[in-house]
DNA sequence: CGCCGAGTTGAACTGAATCAAGAAACGTGG
DNA sequence: CCACGTTTCTTGATTCAGTTCAACTCGGCG
């Protein structure tokens, strides 16, 4: 659910291997595409970090619309806190777009981390800030942007899914339909049709 | 930003006196109505921790409109985490809505605490996981929600701001115009009326 | 070859925004 | 304690961004 990989840097170079080497005696599976990890109803406590490939974690509302809250491809934490936390079912699903490779954690495995490694323990710190940091953009996006103006924040923010998912899921990331970005982006290719 | 006198209970009976108990050392400032502790552009490293009154959180759009991300009640932490997590300047405000008082904090001390401190360790971890939580639920209802829906549920959640801020903010917070949230609420009244 | 999911396009529709004008509530100073 | 200006809230008329529904295209794949 947030990044390890990101501009967050601690006194070592790289959180990633840090990351790596802190979970290597958790459990590793794999996940294969289209396979759920959470499903609506669930209350399973735990904590997964992606190694390779890329999950999604969305809702679905009462007329079977998709709302997707994240992607986490590698490098990235993703859970669901209301059941990982606080052992509430889950209102939410999270499955795999593509064959994935996950390291399971349980709280209780980070809560040990955080008390008996100093490093670990800021690290965990910074990257549940910044994931706070990260939905409050989101947010200030979904109240004060256009669709257009979200699809290309998405865009700059996050090329890589951007090719990896289909468009409608962008679509439902943003907020939108799949029709309307659909006709943002052609009005955007347009635009810059002008231009030359 | 995230609650401390919800229904997170650790070991200890009420968290809210531990957090001023463990905060009593820490410097104490009144911001009366109407002033800032955060504007655009600042770099400010604090936390803060709400004693008495009311704060928000907010940004403003190239039109000048405000979006309000988040109200801050007593009992609440606020922060701008892009300024106190990675000295970034802020593209946020915080000011006061009602004469308030205000335990000032550190990034530093926080740190410092969860080292030294099981029980804060576990409480600070619950509240960023609790906020997180939260924020998350509220992209999932302007993704999903009417209007009307998330004013619904605006009530239900935080029935005490709504008596104590003007309306027009809390159409900002729903990322509605105050004119949609006069209609919305009309349009209630109408269907209670009806039931009766 | 034929099917199916993804994307596009069009036409009609709608929830919410905008603009404008009044009414009500609020607080501040005389 | 009242009068006056300011802010807040309401209401109406109009517009617009984005939805909905439906038809069609395209590319992949059994």
């Amino acid at each position: 659910m947030f990044q390890t990989k990101s501009k967050i840097t601690l006194s070592s170079n790289t959180p990633d291997d840090f990351i790596k080497a802190i979970l290597s005696n958790c459990t590793s599976i794999k996940l294969p595409k289209s396979e759920f990890i959470l499903k609506r109803g669930d209350a399973q406590s735990k904590f997964y970090y992606v190694q390779k490939g890329l999950l999604r974690y969305y809702s679905i509302d009462e007329k079977g619309k998709e709302h997707i809250l994240q992607f986490a491809p590698e490098g990235w934490f993703i859970s669901d806190r209301q059941s990982a936390c606080l052992n509430l079912k889950s209102d939410f699903f999270i499955d795999a777009l593509e064959d994935s490779e996950l390291m399971m954690i349980s709280e209780a495995y980070i809560i040990n981390l955080t008390k008996s490694n100093q490093e670990f323990l800021e690290l965990n710190n910074k990257l549940l800030q910044n994931h706070i940091r990260q939905l409050q953009n989101r947010i200030n996006q979904l109240l004060s942007y256009t669709a257009e103006e979200r699809y290309l924040e998405f865009v700059k923010t996050y090329p890589d899914i951007l090719l990896r998912v289909p468009q409608w899921m962008v679509a439902s990331y943003l907020g939108i339909t799949p029709e309307s970005l659909s006709r943002v982006r052609k009005e955007l290719a347009e635009k810059n049709q002008k231009k030359k």
